[in-house]
DNA sequence: CATGACAATGAAAATGTTTTCAAAATAAAT
DNA sequence: ATTTATTTTGAAAACATTTTCATTGTCATG
């Protein structure tokens, strides 16, 4: 509980607080010499410089805020991931920020984003309204804390850089891909909530469909498996269906599931395709054909070009784009 | 970008800064006439202490650092809502840690987390290793900051708190439920890494089968669903095989898809159980039996005894354990 | 009315760094 | 050898709070 301070190190390297600082943060500015002697007592006493008054004296944090929906989707785990890595590469702390449901607190949260006085902010939320649009420009614009958008964009505006993939583009491929099965019945299933990602998708669908010439039909349900698999029930009563497109994987296997039940095959019958790669789509059967999403590197390459905007170097590319595939497995023929 | 800083608040408020501060930390310590005025200050200004000097005076964050193996696992990031929404409640920030699969830099993140001052420790690695609880141990000890494990426990201590379900006795209940189905051929299917709740769920299993004078088998697997499969059709043609126990929902629906492959009917011929009851689990088909493990709870609970432990509040049970259950579906008789 | 007890306040110290500015040491140029 | 420029160092200020300690104000009690 010993606590070693810089006084200790000073005092022990027979030099002043400032050149320990120096010889910690600007190496170049302290003669080889003593920054050498410096350097090994720190090793000695294993002193590491306290954050708070770090982060007092110099007005930086080295920390970044992430700011996520819920944690329990399985995209956002694995983008975590992505971010760790690099952010601990950059010798950057996580300051996790987990809205709850409702998200009236926003105006919270910003008061304590700005009270930890994080460096800069990862929004991977995929719903973004315009007032969360709102707010971080003004994170960015009022506190100077710049930020980056993981997973999502939001249309006509660049001024805050964002890192995905082109969903809408995605979307058009896979639904394609289903029409050149020569499918006549394609659905669309989204979500009832208005993601912005979700509505990406939703456009690239309806962009293929309508080059085919055929009819549209988006059906809009409920993320939750006991939920949706109700509504997909009354589908099957109601429609006439042979090619879905979901836009998640889950999503995807829990109608494959309802579909059995109904006596229906796939992929002769129906063909399903999902978005994201996700294990869910590996160890469904059959297996999902879907969109490979790069979750990992998404995150990857935010946390980058976050660290890039934090040390104001040039970013050419607001709008970064990474690529996708298309994966092929047995739920489409 | 305009600071407004405690002075602005005290000079506003025609009090002294330590006025203020009283006003915020301890109000009762303040005339309600004065508090009042001071806070309404506070809301017009839109005052925020800065966290820094804040945690710099009173060498108290809030905050508390949460570490984790891998983000990416379906039970830590159900677990992390659980955490945060109690964090949330305690108002207590979030520090995430995710340890590099090498996990060589422990030392590091041990000096990292000493100088960011947490509060508490949360320690979500369901891999405890001697050196790892000795670590834990040296948190609490040396620099006096509480730790409580979340989803594990360490055999034969209870010096650092836990939170966890009974393991040895679920994975004892399933296998029972598999005996008593009359299944004579039961296999658990293990990870390869020696995780310590794999361990607890394997003694379990033993304890039934021995019961049972059956004679156990543990096939230790990698959990990735490329590897595991590979090994499960050799099992195939090499053993003969009427019932599975996965320590996870995802291995055991992996076991499942290679068994359909080689012509084997579930439940018929062989019953399957999982652990977690996951969505991959209700995803499946035939659906999974599993035991239900409330990782939202587990969380929850971990983060509020911690909240105990930081507040010196007397705990008298060091050991949570809370209460699982089976729940029976397709994949078994 | 004086006295003591206690509540409410303010001044100043303490927290552990970074950073500025000036001084000292060294190197280069005359 | 002196002057000038440059590098290296140290003293002290700044960062924005909390906390300690002393002082003032308020009230009840003898």
């Amino acid at each position: 509980m010993n606590k070693i301070t810089i006084y200790d190190v000073a005092l022990r390297a027979k030099v002043s607080l400032a050149t320990v600082s120096r010889a910690i943060n600007n190496p170049e500015k302290v003669k080889p010499d003593t920054r050498e002697r410096v350097l090994r007592v720190i090793e000695d006493l294993g002193y590491k410089p306290n954050a708070f008054a770090r982060g007092l004296a110099s007005r930086k944090s080295t920390t970044v805020a992430v700011i996520v929906p819920d944690m329990s989707r399985a995209s956002i785990a694995e983008m975590m991931n992505g971010i760790a890595d690099i952010a601990r590469v950059y010798k950057y702390s996580i300051l996790l920020y987990i809205l709850d449901q409702e998200e009236l607190n926003q105006e919270e949260i910003l008061k304590e984003i700005i009270a930890a006085q994080v460096d800069g902010i990862l929004y991977l939320n995929d719903e973004v309204t315009p007032d969360q649009y709102e707010f971080l420009q003004r994170m960015r614009d009022e506190y100077r804390i710049p930020v980056v958008l993981t997973n999502t964009m939001y249309p006509d505006h660049d001024d805050i850089p964002s890192v995905s993939i082109d969903y809408e583009k995605a979307a058009y491929e896979v639904t394609k891909k289903l029409v050149d099965e020569g499918r006549q019945n394609i659905f669309m299933v989204s979500t009832v909530r208005k993601y912005m990602v979700n509505d990406l998708k939703e456009s690239g669908y309806l962009r293929a469909i309508e080059e085919a010439g055929l009819t549209p039909h988006i059906m809009r349900t409920s993320g939750r498996v006991n939920v949706n698999t109700e509504h997909f029930h009354e589908y099957f009563r109601n429609h006439k269906v042979d090619g879905v497109v979901a836009v998640r994987d889950s999503i995807a296997v829990s109608f494959m599931n309802v579909a059995r039940q109904n006596h229906v095959k796939i992929p002769s019958d129906i063909s399903v395709a999902g978005f994201q790669n996700t294990k869910y789509a590996i160890l469904a059967r059959p297996a999902l054909t879907c969109v490979d999403v790069p979750i990992y590197d998404i995150g990857a390459v935010s946390m980058r070009l976050l660290t890039k905007l934090m040390n104001q170097e040039e970013v050419t590319t607001p709008e970064v784009i990474l690529d996708h595939s298309l994966i092929a497995r047995g739920s489409t023929l």
